[in-house]
DNA sequence: AGCTGTGAAGGCGTTCACAGCG
DNA sequence: CGCTGTGAACGCCTTCACAGCT
């Protein structure tokens, strides 16, 4: 969302890779180290692909926007490619988040076991209500709101994910981006506004199981055939 | 995903809306309680847009896929408007669903307040580990993985929600699907193999976040800039 | 011979701009 | 006159099909 366009810069760099090959490139790190664990040195497009679950042309087309690292009529060493993808998505290094609403959600996300081998950390959380303000937390101390900044200003965070209710999403968000935070994952129920340079995500529970509410409807309703005449 | 095409059928019912748009009918819905909330009984496209977070002429396109339900010069009834789209996406009724899975997540999930005012009601807990099965988390006792078919079949359960490891998450969808469910939220980082007529839509807490640290990389690397000459 | 990397084609989704109606 | 509803244009993403290496 936002972000300049371009695939492909002129001097050949491989610069401004599209949001959907984005989006991708972390599933197909996993299904590379899906493949180291099984003892699998080397693969084929097709192969990746299919643990990946994507078609193997769009696989292709997605890697050929980070270089060329296969090798025709052989395949991809899966080592070197999974090294070369987690640089071009910043895995090479952690990446420290700071959690603001430490509810149900919130404490489950701190005790997420899938963020440290993806370069997540978990660097910090931060509550309004005094409540929880000093507990512990899946090992670390809950901080109040107002030391907020500084609390990013000293780990140097950029990312700050917000599990509050939808009500206090937008003030959250703004003290954030106020710290300094620059990437914001909103699990809110709630539109966020930010400035420019600032990026949102959001991931909407209920928005989800709604989706999948609509196309079970619709597989009820094909004997019926209430439509028509 | 999957669902067959067609959006408008010749005999002029609007049946076949595209994916787009069905994910977005949710936040027109939210849309729509805030005005309503604020005491709003009629708004334009443009307005409506601006709380949806969406262009207005998306909005207007999206909303043609339902029928004509605004009025030319003046806009929306907020409430008839909120109506249709409910009937469309199914949300006239509540739909029942069950959690795979009681651990951090799973438990967040059971107790998350959004679900109940959106048409999902979480009507069964299960888990595998003998230790949880018994515990009452949420109000609701968790059953286990041995009762599953017997439970989505007492409560005719059609959506299932995958909290489990990621080991699990193939196993926990055949049981799933074998039990009758047509419907999966799949939460665990990991691909599941379902059959044709099955939905399966997957949120992947680690990768949201592994594509805010891309666009921060990016970021970061403006400045120094390493590209070109 | 085999598989990658990629131009070209096709399909969806978004946005524009205005006709049509209240 | 104003705002909806929508054909048409545009752009992104996906998929095909094959040229190009190894």
């Amino acid at each position: 969302m936002t972000i300049l366009r371009s695939p492909r810069l002129a001097d050949g760099s491989a610069r401004g890779i599209p949001d959907a090959t984005v989006a991708r490139l972390p599933v197909y790190l996993r299904a590379l180290n899906t493949l180291t664990e099984q003892g699998v040195a080397s693969c084929s497009s097709i192969e990746l692909a299919e643990n990946a679950g994507v078609n193997p042309a769009k696989l292709r087309k997605d890697l050929s926007y980070l270089g060329s690292y296969g090798t025709r009529g052989v395949g991809y060493d899966v080592e070197y490619l999974r090294y070369q993808i987690a640089r071009e998505i910043g895995q090479t290094q952690d990446w420290d988040v700071v959690i603001v609403g430490i509810g149900n959600l919130g404490s489950a996300l701190s005790a997420y076991q899938g963020f440290s081998t993806r370069g997540i950390r978990v660097a910090a959380l931060v509550d309004a209500d005094p409540q929880r303000v000093g507990t512990e937390v899946s090992g670390l101390t809950v901080t109040s709101m107002d030391d907020l900044a500084a609390v990013v200003a000293e780990r140097a965070i950029s990312i700050g994910v917000i599990a509050t209710p939808g009500t206090a999403a937008q003030e959250v968000a703004d003290r954030l981006v106020a710290a300094g935070v620059t990437s914001i994952l909103n699990f809110a129920p709630a539109l966020v506004q930010v400035p420019d340079g600032v990026d949102v995500r959001k991931v909407d529970l209920s928005i989800e199981l709604q989706i999948l509410a609509y196309h079970e409807q619709r597989k009820a309703g094909i004997e019926p055939k209430v439509s028509g005449i």
